[in-house]
DNA sequence: CAAGATATGGAGACTATCTCCACTTGTCAA
DNA sequence: TTGACAAGTGGAGATAGTCTCCATATCTTG
């Protein structure tokens, strides 16, 4: 699925320039630099980064795409070694916390999810199915919710990711993750 | 304070143009116009637009600007003659409601709230105003809890509004919004 | 190693934004 | 009224990103 097309060595090679270099920029808060820049600080041609990757989104996600994997991955850990409840904790608390020491990757994925109807999109529908088994397991577990989908819980979540760069939001966002996790309980009707 | 400069009657006849063809078009679903165009379909010229309005947000912060006042003094009302809880889930599913049959605000409440170090954010700022009223008249009332301020609230609220225009997002909202109420009802701790 | 497939790079077309200023229009005092 | 000054106008063109195109270079495979 994957891997459809063995991409010729130079080809490879410029690729994966190109991604090195966003990643140091990425990391060093240069987001909007001069889309054809990229080109040239990586050393390629115009044309080669637009070959591969035709638009600032598509790099940002193969950027960080690994990095959305890994997390998502911690979300399966967690669910199998903790009760569900707890784990939905840990995974959202951990979740804000990796987002304010990575401020690109907030970025990518808050346009990620703005950009739900597109082929780009599938590292965002990866998280969302790490968010619905957490809840699922949860509501199966009899501590969470069953009326809330977890469409309603990326809503606040990309409400968090957009608003992460904002100096002084972290208090805010682990606000709205309480908030989130208490109207997440299973309410005693 | 909103007096200080006493327009010249073409000036203001400009601006109202201006004004009223970006209702017009909001209204029906292009917000994405050339910005110069704007000025071309109102009659006036590139500079006049620019004059009056600098930016696009400009302009969408003044075309939504009463209707965001006139949301604003309903919290006030509901605060006045409802329980603080009620007033407060009467504000944000109206808002929610709103939203999704007036989409330009939306965008442009999404646009205000990521914009919040500009001059033209006060339109977002009365907004926040206004939430924190509400939060702090339940707080008072003993029903809503205190450790949670309106900025992270603000925050839900701000992924509510991007995530509007997607189709099928009602249904989530309308849960994210009870995910919020539920939170911010004060635990028997 | 030859031939075909694959990929390159960067000049320049294209597009949207925004500025600038010679000119028009409104205002107001006389 | 009218003259003179302030206020406002419009739209051509400067500026600056984005993206395309294709002659050329580089890989790969038989």
């Amino acid at each position: 699925m994957t891997a459809a097309k063995p991409l010729r060595a130079d080809a490879r090679r410029n690729r994966d320039a190109l991604l090195a270099k966003a990643r140091e920029l990425f990391a060093s808060g240069c987001f909007d630099l001069r889309f054809d820049d990229f080109a040239k600080l990586a050393g390629v041609g115009t044309g080669t980064l637009y070959r591969h990757f035709p638009t600032r989104a598509a790099l940002a996600e193969a950027v960080y795409r690994e990095e959305l994997t890994a997390m998502c991955a911690r979300a399966g850990e967690l669910q199998a070694t903790l009760p569900a409840a707890e784990a939905l904790a840990a995974f959202l608390r951990g979740f804000v916390n990796h987002l304010h020491t990575h401020l690109g990757l907030a970025r990518t994925l808050a346009t990620l999810m703005a950009t739900r109807s597109d082929a780009l999109a599938d590292g965002g529908r990866e998280l969302d199915r790490a968010m619905a088994g957490l809840l699922a397991a949860g509501v199966e577990e009899g501590t969470i919710r069953d009326d809330v989908g977890a469409g309603a819980v990326m809503m606040v979540l990309q409400g968090i990711c957009t608003a992460c760069d904002e100096p002084g939001s972290r208090e805010d966002a682990d606000g709205a993750v309480t908030l989130l996790l208490d109207g997440l309980r299973r309410r005693p009707s």
